[in-house]
DNA sequence: AATTTTCTTGACATAATTTGTCAAATATAA
DNA sequence: TTATATTTGACAAATTATGTCAAGAAAATT
């Protein structure tokens, strides 16, 4: 399974694009961007955003990709992970009914 | 739907615990256990698990609660947070089935 | 093979967040 | 009122996130 930063390499290499120049778009080091490429380094929502315009990814797509992989890796050490995401679909969708002003 | 602040609140007032009783039992100031019950502050696993053990509660049933509750309130404002969490769900089948050593 | 270019590594610095302490203020019970 | 319990907010310490830099390693070019 392919992870975010995995994926990040790929298409920036498939497009010709240097760590520096898509580093610069970012306002970022090119270090920190070769770490979130090998999964070196943990990043945010604001730089996928950017990337997936820059690379042109889908933004919600990436976005996806970006969050669930940060959950999962936070849980997939607990024996009850898949309760967990159960009971945070219950949860989630409780929230969104507008009976709770977050 | 009761958090799980509220439910350590409720428990611990059933069994005629003050805060500082419990709060010395964890370690913790009574200050934070206050903010605890009323979702003023973060807590983490070793407290809850701490919690479960004076409160009599089920351990893995409070630690889904607690996590669920934490990733929930992350993404409940992001509007694919049900796509976030049926890709979470594959991840950590991907992850648990001894492919990848975190 | 030598040079240039790109990428990686690690030490360090700064900012933000988490976690804890304390005492005064407030609320509740006796 | 008086005593007891809880809440609040200012502050500090510890931890984590984020950024900078330059030297070393790897890859590409000449």
């Amino acid at each position: 399974m392919e992870t975010v930063g995995q994926k990040i390499r790929a298409k920036r290499e498939s497009m010709g694009l240097l760590l520096r120049q898509v580093a610069s778009y970012l306002n970022i080091d090119q270090a920190i961007l070769s770490k979130i490429e090998r999964n070196e380094r943990k990043t945010n929502k604001d730089i996928i955003l950017k990337l997936a315009e820059v690379l042109e990814f889908d933004k919600e797509d990436l976005l996806v990709q970006f969050i669930s992989e940060k959950i999962a890796y936070e849980i997939a050490n607990e024996d009850c992970a898949d309760k967990v995401l159960k009971a945070a679909e219950q949860k989630v969708k409780y929230l969104k009914s507008n009976l709770v002003k977050i």
